[in-house]
DNA sequence: CTCCTCGGTCACGTTGAGGTAACCGCCCTC
DNA sequence: GAGGGCGGTTACCTCAACGTGACCGAGGAG
């Protein structure tokens, strides 16, 4: 291959200012949206908006203390507000700048659930094929 | 509040095989996809092949055993495999499965790209009236 | 032959995400 | 006024994610 095919080849367009650049600060928006937690909760609280502890049985799992690093992450990016009810009781809401997360956020969801069945077989395939590979004496991996 | 007010207001819905569920298998592969790695080299790879090298230009600021790392899980999943060209070099593209990522993963950058100057303002806004606060000798959270 | 790149692997160390359990003030009910 | 639920907070710990730097075998290029 000469040098012209290398360079050529190599050429990914720089995307400067794209969650691509890890100083953009658009990276940090794209860790905080892409993240199982954040999915979860957007998605409960589109519904309705609701209680802490609405929100603690919703979310099948998480902690209170990841629950509640969680949401005032989710309140300092503007995502989400709390306020107190008559009833003195907390209740989370999404903003307006939230429900604009809802759509793609439970695309991801629907992904999850709709191809749960082929992950797996595929998780099954990779894993007895490596097995082989090992039990033939075949380095697990070709560098 | 009354007993029956309270019941009925706390009422959310099961959802005994989704997401929600921390047992279910389709909350492993929502933790998988809703993840900045794996989005931005579902993006990179829909366009066209690549070889790792330039999976790693392209993704700023991953470093190789990151980027190996989520590459093998990817490909355990079956949304990604990759293959050895005549000229030696490795070469990685999505299967069918991880094209079906695509859209929604696309979508999560856009809304990065798209939000970030909202999310800068709304966490510009929140640490300033939480030092207002802290300077007004509030407690930082009512409980 | 020697040097280089590519595509990794390996052996660390650091950081951060996340869990656990105890505790707390407020309000409510009994 | 004793107990209980709500909405947290705190201290502490664990483990997985991530980074770093060195190394390595295969395959060119010179």
């Amino acid at each position: 291959m000469t040098q012209d095919q290398v360079t050529q080849d190599r050429a990914v367009a720089p995307r400067e200012w794209t969650v691509f650049s890890p100083s953009c600060p658009s990276r940090e928006s794209l860790a905080r949206i892409a993240n199982k937690w954040t999915a979860m909760i957007v998605i409960l609280l589109h519904e309705s908006p609701l209680r802490f502890s609405q929100l603690h049985d919703g979310v099948g799992g998480i902690s209170k203390k990841v629950l509640v690093d969680t949401l005032r992450a989710l309140e300092r990016d503007g995502m989400v507000e709390h306020a107190r009810e008559p009833d003195g009781h907390a209740r989370y809401r999404l903003t307006a700048l939230g429900r604009t997360l809802h759509e793609p956020l439970l695309a991801l969801q629907a992904w999850a659930e709709s191809y749960v069945e082929q992950v797996l077989e595929a998780r099954q395939r990779y894993d007895t094929a490596l097995d082989e590979r090992i039990l033939a004496g075949v380095p697990p991996y070709e560098p």
